[in-house]
DNA sequence: GACGTAAAACTATCAGTGGTAGTTTCCGTC
DNA sequence: GACGGAAACTACCACTGATAGTTTTACGTC
């Protein structure tokens, strides 16, 4: 086959296709040859619009964080936004589980990423953080939400009891963890975010004073 | 050649090697033939001592959490020993950047990682958290310090200032964060482990109100 | 309308990947 | 001293991301 009438392909169909087959089987299953047969393509044919796999994840990552929600900076104070914010940013990460290590390699570089951290900036500058303690909040949340995202902590516990019993006795509950897994790992985000806010609400209130 | 009068190798000596090629060329330049190859031997031969290419990484992986320093659970009253630990964690991971994204997967299931989780869980029950919250701070904290050592924030910028300067007229500043890299990553690093420390106390005295 | 260039698909192929099968030789045990 | 398993090897497998070169079509220019 040579040039089609019109093209089979273009970059917004290659993403959304990558993203649902990371979606379904993971990054390690996402091939150029499975991603062209899904959309009835042959593998070269990817590069005629992408240079490399790694420009097609890096689209798909953009394409997942645009997705977060900004529009609490600006209606709300700084605490409250900075919550509503990272519960949005969480739950977009969480919905694609299996990108969640792509998606914090070089955040930054993409549009998305550096419009998310534009917002959480310049909110935190009009409310009267300092430039330099705004940088370290916007990266702090990062990082925070970006390790939450990324594995399961409960999930990686083992289920058998007899692992604990003997070598880790102060663990004897955690073969259980995995049956909660999900409230373990939102109870555990929500804590933080709690004490992250709570305590940047003192070191405010501080330097204000 | 066959069966030498001596192994050539043993698991010590290749998780050693392996982390060497990750710290030092990343980890997707970590092949079991390079690997081999370092090792004067070939590829097959690693299949004698590890299943798969993924045990070899879960075994360098765990050497790498029991680098981490738990003495002081048990030495120092519960905010301090966690923020101590905290900074122990970090510089753990931070000594392999390259391996961190691997490290963050399915944590608990290794030795290491197991002893790490029963200390901090057992530190903080016996100060008197209740086992529900103690699990909770040891997830956020893992949370945390796995965001943090990830990826960088600042390095994820784009040196070029043209791109701040019309789209994202709040971040004018952010061409130079590279330059401070480092110490952007660890001053939020810092004001994030204090803030969360803090916000913890306030919840510690509300509870045993 | 004809012409030339760029675009978008293809076939064929490359080097490199993790992993397996089957062979050889050596060690330790009975 | 025979035997079974351990530890190296050679040869190979299917698969990976990527490139080269071909063919046909679309589009902008004169």
């Amino acid at each position: 086959m040579a040039r089609p009438r019109l093209p089979l392909l273009d970059r917004g169909r290659i993403v959304e296709r990558a993203i649902a087959i990371i979606d379904a089987d993971g990054l390690d299953a996402l091939s150029t040859r499975r991603l062209a047969q899904e959309l009835n393509v042959r593998a070269p044919s990817l590069y005629n619009h992408f240079a490399t796999k790694e420009e097609i994840l890096d689209a798909a990552a953009d394409a997942i964080i645009a997705e977060v929600d900004l529009s609490m900076f600006g209606q709300a104070p700084w605490p409250e936004a900075l919550t509503r914010w990272a519960r949005a940013y969480r739950a977009a990460l969480a919905a694609h589980p299996h990108a969640v290590p792509f998606l914090a390699h070089g955040p930054a570089r993409r549009p998305a990423a550096l419009r998310l951290a534009a917002a959480v900036y310049g909110a935190l500058v009009d409310a009267g953080w300092p430039p330099r303690e705004a940088t370290h909040i916007g990266a702090m949340m990062r990082y925070f939400v970006a390790g939450s995202a990324l594995g399961s902590f409960a999930q990686g516990f083992p289920d058998d009891p007899a692992v604990y019993a003997q070598q880790y006795p102060t663990l004897s509950g955690a073969h259980r963890l995995r049956e909660h897994g999900e409230k373990v790992d939102e109870g555990a985000f929500e804590m933080g975010l709690s004490a992250i806010v709570a305590g940047l609400e003192i070191k405010f209130q501080e330097l204000k004073a």
